[in-house]
DNA sequence: TGTACATCAGTGAACGCGCGTTCACTGATGTAC
DNA sequence: TGTACATCAGTGAACGCGCGTTCACTGATGTAC
């Protein structure tokens, strides 16, 4: 609020919805459906008083929808600049051959790009933890929100995949759209066994890193067959 | 309870811990965690004295507990039985070229039973439905018994294409269990959108078949590139 | 076969407590003139 | 520049209610002798 003042703007966010919504993250992540939250015991963890709730939110489904797409925000660009960083890594260093350079790079990229991506995870825990949570939650309200947050991160991954060329020459995308619907599903739940098993990360990295290798082969497969059943 | 005095045993299960489960069932599935159902709110809807609970359980986590291992009997058996049932099939009509037919019968297995595995989860869908939020769920106690639970599906799947000869030739032991656990995992997630969307059911069925492919495709792929670079 | 006792599922009343929600208030900041 | 008014975040007290838990009870069934 500080800096509000100073620049002369009023302040976007009160204090006291940000430390409702902090609070939310905090007791959500730590033990419970977003839903299920107490709204005494909410004003309780923030430092406020109960009633101060009904100035920002009309209910918890209210808060959480809020919460939710602020967790996007702070989600989804970064992951999609962690694909392109991992890109830029991976042309770098073209010593070997060119030919099998082509075709271990998506791998390699891929392999990058899981590394950052549980490891930005693992730096949003929470925020992950309550997204899945209520990804299957009892709130029709919130799973819908959060279907339509997952298309959009297997849409941006199947545009990168495209742009930056990571798929096997020849695949359709159309199989690359299921491939990256599939998989972003998948390295949610991989990340939340990342974030809750800290000594079996490497296995878990090499999992996911399998995963991909395996649908990309075999997207490549099934459509090379494709192609000498009926030329 | 009727049967069980005819038969003369004592009944096993006392009728109102049968009823307050299965008002678990009903408000669980409909709206809630488990955890944080009402003690008074299940009696009201099993239509019995709060107090009855304490009679069956030390508290929601242990109804819980109970809740998920009932279930677990209900569905892992008759699972392995689809399996078997699909894999009969798809021998039966051995008409066209015993070659092809070969390559062809572990698409037609895992087509079947996964058209089989959607029609018995839509039959028990308020089990899975509970099954799957408490997988992600705000108590410990039950993710730690469902996580259990998914290794078993996952270690029956990996010994059903192992003993039906499922898989492409040569695709080794452990990467069988690796992707009999991506896919009970990812099955487990597309049965859910295919209780909730009635509509897509046709895609989403297709979708799994498809994944399926590509992860044996690809294991199989990569397996074959393997043997080449370091023979 | 009968009787006395133990076990156990289910009842009903009562408790204190924390809950969500309401109302009327405060005090700071922004806006009009 | 000053003044009057509106807006809005946050407070504090109060309400009625449903909650989890307890205790003492009932009545059916099983067991010992």
């Amino acid at each position: 609020m500080a800096e509000a003042r100073k620049t002369g703007t009023r302040p976007a966010e009160a204090p006291g919805k940000r430390a409702l919504m902090d609070a939310a993250v905090r007791l959500a992540a730590s033990s419970r459906c977003i839903t299920s939250l107490g709204l005494r015991e909410l004003a309780r963890e923030a430092g406020l008083n109960p009633n101060t709730f009904y100035r920002h939110f009309r209910d918890m489904d209210d808060l959480g929808l809020q919460l939710l797409r602020e967790s996007n925000q702070t989600l989804r660009a970064p992951l999609r600049q962690l694909r392109r960083k991992a890109a830029r890594q991976s042309i770098a260093d073209g010593s070997i051959d060119p030919l099998q350079e082509e075709a271990l790079r998506g791998r390699r990229v891929a392999q990058q790009t899981v590394k950052l991506y549980f490891e930005y995870v693992l730096k949003h825990r929470d925020r992950v933890v309550i997204a899945v949570r209520e990804l299957h939650g009892p709130s029709e309200l919130l799973r819908a929100e959060l279907r339509k947050q997952m298309d959009g991160f297997a849409e941006d991954m199947a545009a990168d995949v495209q742009a930056l060329g990571l798929a096997p020459k020849g695949i359709s995308p159309a199989q690359i759209k299921l491939i990256a619907t599939l998989l972003s599903r998948n390295l949610l739940y991989l990340s939340l066994d990342y974030i809750g098993e800290p000594e079996r990360r490497e296995a878990i990295l090499e999992l996911a890193h399998e995963q991909i290798n395996m649908l990309f082969a075999g997207a490549y497969l099934l459509q090379e067959m494709a192609k000498n059943d009926s030329p």
